[in-house]
DNA sequence: GGTAGACCTGGACGC
DNA sequence: GCGTCCAGGTCTACC
């Protein structure tokens, strides 16, 4: 027996679109399904039972498929993940509108772009984007692998996959396996210490999703993590629906270099300058300007 | 508020 | 195969 769930989008709605939003959907436990045109994501659930949902396009929303029954509260919880990881109820007609009035966005509305794809917590989303920080792509991804594998509960048909580990597992672990097993080098502690937190409640990481909070109190709170800084807090703020920052790295100071500054050196401030105009949509435009041209920068 | 140096890893490169 | 250099953000100490 299997489970199907049908969840709805906020038109217009592109599955595709969401995978390819960034780099995400190449970290574990997220794979890409090809041949279904979506991806497959591995979760544990707060019943304990590890399972495998597999996400594609159904009519004007997604379809996921779960290889055993659920039950009703399961249920629940895999339908609020996917709605939150797919940003289905993401409502982007603001930023469309001015887009449209902009050449180097004007292709968003038609693809549907602006939903970026989310981890279902906001605790592997930090964890991940920690991870982004210091370190070329191939070392996120090596990272990543390797917390997964070595902290992540077992899939129960193939224990060869996991799901990725809980604050409470990682918590459980120390600050030399982190260097040593999982590689994470100087990051370790950032991580040991978020999960520590997280795991005693002494921070309510997931009570920051949908939150109503402004977003400059939201922005110091997520500097006041260990490890998180302003392209890191930028980048989560992104995450969590909020684009008032661009996520400044060294790919932002390149692009930005080469399409106004005839490839002389710019800063953080030269950047946010650069999408000033773009209010609380600045992170968006950034993201999702044509940078095509600039494609072998 | 701004800046220099350390942090850690893997890849590129030269020998 | 080995050693050296470099890129990649954040933190801390210092001015």
């Amino acid at each position: 027996m299997t489970t199907t769930l049908t969840l709805a989008a906020h038109p217009p709605f592109s599955l595709p679109a969401v995978i390819k939003s960034h780099g995400w959907i190449q970290l574990l436990p997220f794979a890409e399904d090809e041949s279904a045109g979506g991806f497959r994501y591995i979760a544990h659930l707060d019943s304990g039972r590890v399972v495998t949902l597999r996400v594609q396009t159904a009519g004007d929303g997604v379809r996921v498929d779960v290889d055993t029954p659920l039950d009703a509260a399961e249920r629940a919880q895999v339908a609020q993940a996917i709605t939150w990881m797919l940003g289905l109820e993401q409502d982007f007609s603001a930023f469309y509108a001015l887009a449209r009035q902009e050449p180097k966005l004007a292709h968003v509305e038609a693809r549907a772009q602006g939903r970026l794809l989310r981890s279902p917590t906001l605790f592997e989303d930090t964890v991940k984007t920690i991870l982004t920080t210091n370190t070329a792509w191939g070392g996120t991804r090596r990272m990543v692998s390797a917390l997964v594998a070595e902290f992540g509960a077992p899939l129960p048909d193939d224990p060869a996959q996991h799901a990725f580990p809980t604050p409470a597992r990682l918590a459980a672990t120390d600050d030399a396996t982190l260097r040593d097993v999982a590689r994470l080098g100087y990051r370790a502690p950032y991580v040991l210490a978020l999960a520590q937190s997280v795991a005693s409640g002494a921070l309510d990481l997931e009570a920051l999703q949908g939150t109503d909070l402004p977003t400059a109190e939201l922005h110091k709170r997520l500097l006041a993590i260990k490890g998180v800084g302003r392209y890191a807090a930028a980048s989560l703020l992104m995450l969590l629906g909020r684009y008032d920052f661009v996520p400044v790295d060294s790919w932002a100071r390149t692009l930005v270099s080469r399409e106004w500054h005839d490839g002389q050196p710019v800063g953080a401030s030269e950047i946010e300058a650069a999408f000033a105009d773009w209010g609380p949509w600045k992170g968006l435009a950034y993201w999702f300007w044509d940078w095509d041209h600039l494609s072998d920068a």
